[in-house]
DNA sequence: ACGTTACATGTAACTGTATTACATAGCGTT
DNA sequence: AACGCTATGTAATACAGTTACATGTAACGT
């Protein structure tokens, strides 16, 4: 790996162990960050650790995804790193976006996740996933 | 107006009376169609209309959203029109997508609304809109 | 009639987001 | 070594949305 001050795949990692190089490396600026970041984002403070293409943070996102580590975030078009360190998460997650300081908050509602079960269950539709993004802003800038 | 066979804003709609030339142009392209658009479909299917330009129809979208007569598909980066031809609607809607056939259902669930009102409260979280949309198989397709 | 304001429109260029296609590299297995 | 599998690298392209600027048009007040 080129020289780096920050090498996040080398030690940086209390994940997963056995991420790729670019998965580490993607979900090490994810969650170093404190705020939703583009997958461009994402790239431009990778630059100097050797990604260039967006492909490359593309690939990296879709498999922490899947693994439940990161989380897209359709209403921005952004990513963040899953909240809950281990990711012991089930069912649907809700996230509320201020819209002033740009903070995410990750949560999760069982009575929601079960009153969707009840619609989906009438209807016969059979659930894949669901995205629920709340915009608005948060206690602390509602205040200011 | 140029030539057109199928003049929307001319004797097609049945919604809000006054709606601009391009607005009912694409109101009635999205009321049409069977499944969600995205900005470009609608250029497309509007070209021989006279629009040109994705900004026209972008203008339009926004100005129809602010209404309630189109929604957008945040995770398809798509539109729909409202499934409520006179767009009662108050607070939370959902769609459920299905990713066979891409039809949508549109929907309210009261309850869904209220406990996300409990959750803000209890945050300080002052919610602007939200966004909930359900990706699985409609009863149709699941059983196929 | 004239200027003013407000809003809808038209057009081009551009920024931002995501995918396709193809080539290369590493690693475990046989 | 040859194979299959996964991760990577690179370029080019497709798709989505915005900025900047010019024009049209109808309502309003003088």
């Amino acid at each position: 790996m080129a020289g780096m001050g920050d090498d996040h795949a080398g030690h940086d990692h209390v994940w997963a162990d056995d991420l790729t190089k670019n998965q580490g490396l993607v979900l090490g600026t994810l969650a170093h960050s404190d705020g939703p970041l583009s997958a461009y984002d994402i790239l431009d403070k990778l630059r100097e650790d050797g990604l260039r293409a967006p492909l490359q943070v593309y690939r990296a996102l879709d498999k922490l995804m899947e693994r439940g580590l990161a989380h897209r975030l359709e209403s921005l078009n952004a990513f963040v790193a899953c909240a809950d360190a281990n990711c012991h998460r089930r069912g649907l997650i809700a996230f509320a976006i201020c819209e002033d300081c740009g903070k995410v908050d990750e949560f999760a509602d069982p009575l929601i996740d079960e009153r969707l079960g009840v619609w989906a269950g009438a209807r016969g539709f059979a659930v894949a996933r669901t995205t629920m993004e709340i915009r608005g802003k948060c206690a602390n800038c509602a205040a200011a």
